[in-house]
Parts: structure tokens; sequence; C-alpha cells
DNA sequence: TCCTCGTCTGTAAACGTTTGCATCCCTGGG
DNA sequence: CCCAGGGATGCAAACGTTTACAGACGAGGA
């Protein structure tokens, strides 16, 4: 305990003014001489002060602290969120607090425990968690909050436009030629009311109708979100009498799965068979897929961003980023 | 301010006793009357009371927050990690407080920022961070440290042999009757000083001597660590006068850039090339990796126990991980 | 009867900041 | 020369807990 770390008094009799002018001083705050100020920082400085968190977020009321709220299902999406939204908050010197939901069944977990989590952060951000509150989100969690990949109201939402993007994705097919276009569909999990695997279908439905295609249901195919539920998504649709020339995944990972139940086929990709995906997973460009981007990352940075001028008082507003085509090698003219 | 939430000298108010003994009995402390202990319960659950924690922090000196330092390139193996931790952190009432390094530069600015990241936390978890502490890791962080996938002074380790599953990788190939075998190797990235690869290497060059067969520098390519780099590699490790039927890859993502170049080559797998990864990634088994499995969450979970027996001041213990192999299909007998 | 001991409870002092308010001093205008 | 005004500083009261210490009380032994 001799060599316990310094505080703010030490810092005042060091330098010879009181604990008020230190506190002001290193808080860049106003009425404070500058000669005055330097000589505090300098002393500071010497004695490798720093202030204790917990002291001055109880003296203050600020946490400093956001809290991230991350499915851990799902990997690939949250984590790439969380990196962006790490880095942004790490440079304005806000700490992360995470709360993770190991199964969708957690969100109630997570609703129970909603109070105690606010009351350690300044401010919120789900990433794809379809947490599901009940009226004004900001009311609710009683903090701002930003959700990425999802809509909430009383929030900022930073999403993408899942149909159009969709729809851009089955367009690419059918300026290739394809008039059979299978569908890999992401179903819906239990208690995760997410609407996005019915916007997606939207979206292919309005590519095949503005071009006059029909919607056929031997055509879709259930693909469980993963890539074994793609590769058997595949192997069920080329049980079809008419089979696809082309398929549009709702996610990578099931595109990859599609890609090795399509070897196994003795089909080539893309002579046989074209394919394109959705996310521009990472193992996407190394694998050649043609897919949809979704810039993760820079939908966490926006993110993070957005709820520090929450917390400064700003009005919400909602972004919705785009999601470029990426044409590589897995989509060809129909043969 | 008037619907603020309740404090301990509310419910003190509303049970007819002291402060400290509402203190005590909500905590579950000794020398409390049973009926006075129920009584302050039923009023703080009333009032729906829960302790300021920032508040407590200052008061106790315990923060009840872990810290855990990830790395986010390399994004799959820690954020498995990561889940495993919170899993058994949110269950123990401790909050996760999240590092994220961008690159292996940002090693130096954690360590410069450690002091005072170590100020918020009771503890501190590594993923496979080779942050490169001098010295006693526990007493440079002041706090007890677990790090997962690498070993470190003063820290208790959750590792892998690296080099005997480098070992029983290659062993499975020469089993099945290979004899040129070749090695895609991760480089050693700038700034990051981990033992990792060379260890793997050595369980390489293990298993080939052990068999009477020769250590061939043709047969071993730069596979950069990424599918993109695991394709290159196969490529050129093709161009060998006398190329290899079967590759042992330090990782699964370069494994699934070697599938995908040995496609391209018109090489069919495991019928022309046997492939065997490391890590068992998520998308090995629905891709059919043959791999050396790193049970990453487990690993986790059983760090973030360690920490807490750490906090309780039980001595360090080092745990060494299994890596069963898994047989899948990308390996066969020699054609 | 008196003393001791153990259980239960309350009082008040930390914990290390932030911040409202009072004070002091100096400058410039009348 | 006096006074207003504002910059610079200090004092002390929060912030909401935990915890050392002391006191009250009842039971049991000498």
């Amino acid at each position: 305990m001799a060599n316990s770390r310094p505080t703010i008094k030490d810092i005042a009799r060091e330098a010879g003014v009181s604990v008020a002018t230190v506190s002001r001083a290193l808080r860049d705050l106003p009425y404070v001489a500058s000669d005055t100020r330097s000589r505090v920082v300098e002393v500071a400085a010497e004695l490798e002060y720093e202030a204790h968190p917990q002291a001055s977020r109880l003296a203050s009321g600020r946490t400093w602290t956001i809290g991230v709220v991350a499915p851990q299902f799902g990997t690939w999406f949250p984590f790439r969120a969380l990196g962006g939204i790490n880095s942004v908050f790490a440079k304005a010197g806000y700490d992360v607090l995470l709360s993770m939901m190991t199964d969708p069944g957690d969100r109630l977990r997570f609703l129970r425990d909603a109070r105690s989590f606010c009351r350690r952060v300044d401010g919120i951000v789900l990433i794809d968690t379809f947490v599901g509150v009940e009226g004004n989100a900001a009311t609710f969690f009683d903090r701002p909050v930003v959700a990425v990949g999802e809509r909430l109201e009383g929030a900022s939402s930073i999403t993408i436009d899942n149909r159009l993007a969709a729809r851009c994705a089955v367009e690419h097919l059918i300026e290739l030629g394809h008039r059979r276009i299978g569908l890999v569909a992401g179903p819906h999990l239990p208690d995760l009311p997410t609407p996005v695997p019915d916007e997606r279908r939207r979206g292919y439905e309005d590519a095949l109708r503005a071009s006059g295609l029909s919607v056929d249901p031997a055509l879709e195919a259930s693909g469980d979100w993963t890539a074994a539920g793609g590769a058997a998504a595949l192997s069920a649709l080329l049980d079809c009498y008419e089979p696809p020339t082309a398929v549009f995944c709702m996610s990578d990972e099931m595109a990859f799965g599609v890609l090795r139940a399509a070897g196994r086929h003795g089909l080539s990709v893309p002579g046989d068979l074209s394919v394109i995906g959705f996310d521009d997973h990472d193992l996407a460009e190394a694998l050649g897929l043609t897919t949809m981007r979704q810039a993760v990352d820079e939908m966490g940075i926006r993110a993070a961003a957005t709820v520090m001028t929450l917390i400064d008082g700003e009005p919400a507003a909602d972004f919705t980023w785009d999601v470029p085509l990426m044409v590589r090698e897995t989509t060809a003219p129909v043969g």
C-alpha cells in the first residue's frame, strides 16, 4: 500500500494548488491560468498520475463506457463490426463493455438484465441482435442506442436495403442470361424475429417479376444459414425436374456449401452453374465468390461515431449503406 | 431527477434499518438476523434496487470487471475464444471490458496504455496477443493474467502443443502412404514475435525425420496466413520438379485456398492431392477439410475459470489442450 | 451478582473524484 | 479614486457505496 498510485491530492500538494484546480487543469476546463495548468500537467506526468476511473465516474455520473451487444452465433458479421466499433471508441477514450448473446434465447436474458447493463454505460450499440424491445428503444434503455443491421424505433439504425441488394444480385444473374434461378434461403431462426430473410426473398422475387420470369417454389430451398445447409439445399434444387442454371444464396457461408456441393455433383462453377452470395465474407474474395458486399467494418465505425453524437445530445439519424456487387469468378453467362 | 433510481439509503429508511445493515444483508455477509435480512431483501426487490456499480467499486476496490485483449486480425480464433470467455463471466457476474488490437503494431499502444487498462479490471485474459511484456506478467500488469494460445511468464497459460499437433497431422499423411509432403507455412508477421510457426514447422520436420524422409526446402512455401496466400503457395509447390502428393497447411484458411487452387490446376482432392489443415475453422467441417482441431471455445472457458481462481488467490497453473485429428474428406491414401 | 463473549446493529469515516459557491485580486472605465 | 466585472483559485459538499469500530443486548459460567 505504500507505493500506491498517486491521487489528485498528491498532485495538488506537489504543485502547490488545490485539488479543484488540479481537476480543472487536467480536464482542460476554463478558468485556469496557463502557467498553473502547465505546472500541474508537469507534476502529473512526473508522478505518472491517472485519475481513478471509478471515482471520477461516481462523481461525474459519466461512465465513459459504451455497451456493445453482439450475438455469438453468426460469428462473422458481429466480429467484424466489433472491430470497427472498437477502433473508434479506443481513440475517443471510451471503454467498450461487451455483452454477448450465446443463442437467440439469450435475448430474453439480456432484456431482463438490461437495466443494470444500462447503468454502467453512456450509450449502447446493438449488432444484429433483434432484441425486440417494445416501444421506444432510447427510453426503454434510458440511454442513446444505435443498432447495426437492424431497425429499431427510437434508435439510430445503420442498415442496408436488403430487398434492393438481393434484387441487384438476382438481376446480375438475369443479365448474364439466366432464366432458371434458384434461391438458397436462410430460414427464420426460432425466437429471432428478423425481417432479413423475408426482405431478401422479396428482392429475389422483385428481380424475377421485373424481367417477366415466374416465381417457382420448386426453385427455392432452405440453407439453414450454414455451409452444410447450403450444400444440402443445392442437392435439393438439383432434384428439380428442371434444375436451375444459377443460384442466389442469402449468405456467403451457404454459398460456400453450394460451391462444394456443385463440385460433388460434377457441376463446374461457373460453367454449369453460376453462384452468387451475400455478405462478402472474409473468405469470399480468396475463393472467388461473386457476392454482394456488406461493408461491416465501415458500418461499425459509423455506429460508434453515431452513438457519440447522440451522447452529445444531437438528434438520432439513420444511415443506409450501399451494397455493391462484387463480380468475381462464380458467375458467368448461361452456357 | 425525481424518479431517479433508489439508493441504499432509500432501502434503509423503508426497511427501518441502517445503510450498513442493508449493505451487509444484500451481500449475504454474516451478522445479520435472518428476519432483518429477509425484510431488507423484500424491500429492495420491491423498489427494484440495484447497487450503483461505480460507487461500490470505489468503496470496495473490486471492479468486478475482467479485461480481455483480443487481436482484430486473425478473426476466427479470438472471436471464438471470446464467446467462451464471455459466457463464463456473464454467469459469474463479471463485466467484460474489451481491448482489441487493430494490427500487430497496436501491441505497443496496448503496452503503453496497460497501466490505465489494469486499473479498471480485476484480472486480464490475453488471447493470442504475443504482447511481449518483459519480466513477470502478473507483476507487470499488477493483476492476475491468463494467456490463451501463448505462453507468458507469470501468467497462467492455456495452450496447445503446436509441435506435437503438427507432427500428428503430418504422420496422418505418412500413414496414408504419402512420401512427398508439402508444407504451406504461415510466415512471421512483422512485430509479432510468436513462436507458433516455428513450432509447427518443427513438428512437420519431426514427422518426416521419424519416418526416414528428408526435409526438402523445395516442398515448403509461404501461405501468408490467408486463403489467397494458400492458393499462391500451392501454385509454387506444383512448380516443383517433383510435386507433393499431400500438403500440410499451418491454418485452415490457407488450406481453403489450397483446395481452390488445386481445383484450378485440375487436381482432384483427395484423389490427386491430400490436404490437411490446422484449427478446425467454422467452415472446415462443411467443406470436408481434414484438420487438427483446436477447441478454442473450450480454451476460452477454461481461461475465464482460471482467471477467477487466480483472483481468489490460488496459484497459477498451466493447461495444455489436446488437438485431436479430425479425419474428413480431403485426405486419402496416396494414389 | 458480575463478567465475558458472541450476535446484531448503528455511526461515521473512508474511497478519489467533480463541482457549486465564495473569495481574492487585478484591470479598466467613470 | 472608486467601483464593477471577470479571471483565477480554494473550500467543502456531494456522489453511493463499503467497512472499521463501538455499542447494545442476551445468554451462560463463575
